[in-house]
RNA sequence: GCCCGGGUGGUGGAAUGGUAGACACAGAGGACUUAAAAUCCUUUGACUGAAAGGUCGUGCGGGUUCGAGUCCCGCCCCGGGCACCA
């Protein structure tokens, strides 16, 4: 035994003996509380894991770790995020199948967190690409398809013409595809989407019951984007009607009588008056019928807008600060307020997916009108003031918000505060039938088709007739068929519909069908997982809900901040799924998350040249390390940015165990910024780690020989006095604080504690004779089974080391956390600050719980305090018992 | 623009409205050593002072309070996310 921390003398054996031991599979013991931690579901990348990545990893082990001491039913589980693009593209690149690639890639992040020590239980390990997995997300889609909340529509992919394939939005760089650089195009082929806009206000609602920080929820909020407003028809004038139909690609488009109508969407029916145009999404169905209608030499004009809003991809549509285009329709509306007629334009800056698709604008009232009126010469008219009845000099040169004000130029409504406003309008429009007040999301259905080949399949079965069917429960899983060619195809579809063998099938009537091609999205692999993990290898149901029913919910969910929304989101979407369709007993899947901070890597940029054409504000290229050596000086800058391979500024966890061993790695994880805030990584600080281990294991191995692990039973507390009481005040302090500590997520402070304990202990033992004081013995043989016990989540390798050095068999994963006395951990004897005036004059030390009239008496005969007193009256004087006391003189 | 975080010594950071700077890192000085490493001790917010002490001090300006890093109002700066959402 070594008197310091020599890791690589005792770690590995450690693993091994944990492994063996079989020590951290799960238990279920009848009359213990449970536990449920875990990670987001890693996707295992060939670049293996960072130190960034140990950050989410390690606190939620020190976490689990401490509630399995504590006596709880611990769940820890880990598995894979396997299917998806990076695989897919990564394999294409590799010339290999990505199925043993990711196995393999798996295979090293096991490796790696195994060295780290981190105490999953991998005998429930899972890859959401194993058949035994994803069958049940094909389980899953069914109920969902049952339940009308899974469809197929008509919808817009990014289509590269040159590739000829359909790109996720990742893939496209400013309208332009990634790899081929041609410009993307939208296409419109039938789709499949999750319905999750019928639970957004559910989505809202159950926000409130999570323990989730602030601005997660807020960030969902917004998303969903809830808006409260009116719904109402506007009529085209004069305008005839073709043949149509009555509802297309989604499009309301209504014939009345003689005339055309299309609806529209505000929050803010109290500016009625103020329109002086509408706008409509170049998409709009009734454009159509609007060129048939009107003179027939615009047809040409809108048909060219049309084609150019095809061509702007959605992000680069909603880019910023854009100049606003727009053409006019030669049309015009009735605004149904004041009976007048306004042109009709189509802009792209309307989108055709929110609301109805097209808007009443209003450009005294709303910036983005206001740009249009302006840059195409339309009458911008104030409606709403300020203050009551006064108006702005015309013209308006910039849009007035006034949420609060008045309406003007309103007719009947002229005067109305504008939250009165509201209602009488949005009652009128009611009363007049020509439309209702409307709760609007933002929040858009869940698209999860994808033309590509590793992803779980769709289990439908397109029948002779056009019809489409589930597969029957017992045929599944739909399984991936084995291929050697998996690249997308050249006409959009799924690579798997080039594969006969997989389409050609029967459908339930025996009659020949042919499957869906398309797979889903990763993130519907990972909307259910920690349900899995509550009973992964069933293979007779997706859970057993006595499983599900005991772990669930995740009682402490721990990751990136990036899955803010999507993830988080549709995982709570998919629980309230199950929850209606009794599979599961609970609403909300994650009662408490914690976002862990990022850790950044020193990283080499060059400076761009003059001669190089880039986008405006680059600043810097990056580039390797060596690169940056072989560059001059001046050309070089660096900063610090996420860890990343293709950064190259990563540190392994096999680089960091190598020089510094698993639990300074460890350690310096927890302690180097609070858990939440970014790290700019230096491994320096992994030495500082060591040396305080070492002093830890210094402690023990002088204390070994006197040593006495029945101290429990033999401490008389109240004759201990001196340096022992102190060393057992600290004891006992130092359980409450990192108990505490490591239960809300202060993990740095948890290292600290531990710091400052070891310092109390390496004074005592400068003072106590343990070889001759047998109560020094005992408070110090509690001080090294606490202070081991303690250690064991941050440092579980030395824990072990430490608590065999003792004398003990076993782990310390077994042993009972330590419980704190309030008795013991109470000082009895408090420094009391004086103050006069707010000023710290003095402070003065008395017994714990001195009566207030005794501070304010001692303290007022303070000759500092008198001091400071001199010439003036006391007129008051504050006590906080044990604290402080403040004299208020003048 | 909106939403969410932040702004505290040379550095990372600590602080239920109650002694700002815990715990570390780095620095300085010293002990041990032939020397180095390791370890230990002292010291380290700024200004002022021989010292005792005093004054200032948590991005800026106000406010509430006996008392503000912490609460409120108005700004500035940094990071992240979302964004033409009618």
């Amino acid at each position: 035994m070594a008197d310091r921390y020599e890791p690589s003398s005792f770690e590995a054996k450690w693993r091994q003996r944990w492994e063996e031991a079989e020590l951290f599979s799960t238990r279920i013991e009848a009359d213990k509380p449970k536990f449920y931690g875990m990670d987001f579901f890693p996707y295992p990348s060939g670049a293996g894991l960072s130190v960034g990545h140990c950050r989410n990893f390690v606190p939620t082990d020190v976490i689990c770790r401490m509630k399995v001491m504590q006596g709880f039913n611990v769940l820890h589980p880990m598995g894979f995020d396997a299917f998806g693009l990076p695989a897919e593209n990564e394999a294409i690149k590799r010339k290999t199948h990505p199925a043993p690639m990711i196995e393999q890639y798996a295979a090293t992040y096991r490796r790696q967190m195994e060295l780290i020590g981190i105490s999953y239980d991998w005998d429930r390990s899972f890859s959401s690409s194993d058949p035994s997995y994803y069958k049940w997300t094909q389980w899953i889609f069914e109920i969902l398809f049952k339940r009308g909340l899974a469809y197929r529509r008509m919808a817009a992919v990014n289509w590269d013409p040159v590739d000829m394939t359909v790109l996720a939005d990742e893939e496209v760089i400013a309208g332009r595809a990634e790899r081929s650089g041609a410009l993307v195009e939208k296409k419109y082929i039938p789709q499949w989407f999750f319905k999750i806009t019928d639970y957004a206000q559910q989505l809202i609602d159950d926000l409130d019951t999570v323990d989730w920080p602030e601005g997660i929820k807020n960030q969902q909020r917004n998303w969903i984007g809830r808006s409260e407003g009116v719904q109402f028809t506007i009529q085209i004038a004069g305008g005839t009607a073709g043949e149509y139909d009555a509802a297309e690609n989604g499009f309301e488009v209504r014939r009345q009588e003689r005339s055309l109508s299309f609806d529209v969407f505000t929050t803010r029916i109290d500016t009625v008056f103020g329109m002086t145009f509408c706008v409509l999404a170049p998409e709009h169905a009734i454009v159509e019928h609007i060129i048939a209608s009107v003179d027939p030499e615009r047809e040409e004009a809108i048909k060219a807008y049309q084609l150019h809003a095809k061509t702007l991809s959605d992000t680069d549509r909603q880019a910023t600060n854009r100049e606003k285009t727009g053409v006019f329709t030669g049309a015009y509306a009735i605004n149904p307020a004041n009976g007048k007629r306004v042109p009709i334009y189509l802009a792209d800056y309307v989108l055709a997916t929110y609301g109805t698709g097209a808007i009443m604008a209003v450009p005294g009232h709303d910036q983005r009108d206001f740009d249009f009126a302006t840059k195409f010469g339309i009458d911008v008219i104030q409606v709403i003031a300020p203050v009551v009845h006064v108006t702005q000099p015309t013209p308006m040169t910039e849009p007035i918000e006034a949420k609060d004000g008045f309406l003007v130029n309103s007719g009947e409504y002229d005067g109305m505060p504008v939250a009165e406003a509201q209602k009488a309008l949005g009652e009128w429009v009611e009363a007049l039938d020509i439309g209702q007040r409307k709760i609007q999301y933002k929040l858009r259905d869940w698209l999860i088709s994808r033309q590509r080949y590793w992803g779980c399949p769709i289990p439908v079965i397109h029948t002779k007739d056009g019809e489409m069917q589930l597969v029957s429960a017992d045929c599944l899983p739909v399984e991936l068929p084995q291929v050697d060619n998996y690249e997308p195809t050249g006409d959009g579809t799924s690579p798997l519909a080039h594969i006969p063998d997989f389409v050609n099938t029967t459908d339930l009537d025996g009659r020949l069908g042919q499957r869906e091609t398309d797979t889903m999205g990763g993130f519907a692999c990972s909307s259910w997982y920690f349900l899995r993990f509550c009973d992964p290898h069933n293979p007779a149901e997706a859970w057993d809900p006595q499983f599900a029913n005991y772990w669930m919910p995740v009682d402490c969910y721990v990751g990136g901040a990036e899955h803010a929304v999507m993830h988080l989101l549709y995982a709570r979407f998919w629980t309230k799924v199950l929850f209606d369709e009794g599979l599961v007993n609970v609403r909300e899947p994650f009662q408490r998350l914690e976002n862990q901070g990022q850790v950044l890597g020193y990283t080499p940029y060059r400076r761009p040249r003059a001669d190089e054409n880039l986008d405006l504000g680059t600043e810097g290229i990056l580039i390797t390390p060596a690169e940056a050596k072989e560059l001059p000086e001046e050309d070089v800058f660096w900063r610090w940015a996420r860890m990343s391979k293709s950064k190259g500024n990563v540190v392994t966890p096999d680089e960091a165990v190598g020089e510094y061993g698993a639990d300074s790695l460890r350690m310096y994880l927890l302690f180097v910024a609070p858990f939440n805030a970014d790290v700019e990584w230096k491994n320096e600080g992994m030495s500082s780690m060591g040396k305080f281990l070492s002093r830890i294991f210094r402690f023990i191995d002088e204390i070994k020989a006197n040593y006495n692990p029945t101290w429990k039973d033999a401490i008389d507390f109240e004759t201990l006095e001196g340096a022992a009481k102190d060393v057992r005040r600290a004891t006992h302090q130092t359980i409450r604080d990192v108990s505490a500590d490591i239960e809300r997520f202060s993990f740095n402070t948890y290292v600290s504690w531990l710091m400052k304990y070891m310092n109390t202990l390496q004074d005592a033992m400068t003072k106590l004779k343990p070889a001759e004081d047998r109560a020094a013995a005992l408070v110090l043989s509690e001080a090294a089974d606490t202070m081991v016990m303690l250690l064991g989540p941050g440092a579980p390798h030395s824990s072990d080391e430490l608590w065999s050095t003792l004398g003990h068999d076993g782990f310390t994963f077994h042993q009972r956390w330590p419980r704190f006395v309030e008795k013991l951990a109470a000082a009895d004897v408090v420094t009391v600050a004086v103050q006069v005036n707010g000023k710290l004059r003095d402070t003065i030390d008395f017994p714990a719980g001195s009566p207030n009239s005794e501070l304010e008496k001692v303290a007022l005969e303070s000759k500092k305090v008198q001091t400071h007193l001199e010439g003036k009256t006391v007129r008051k004087v504050i006590v906080i018992p044990n604290k402080l006391v403040n004299i208020v003189a003048n």
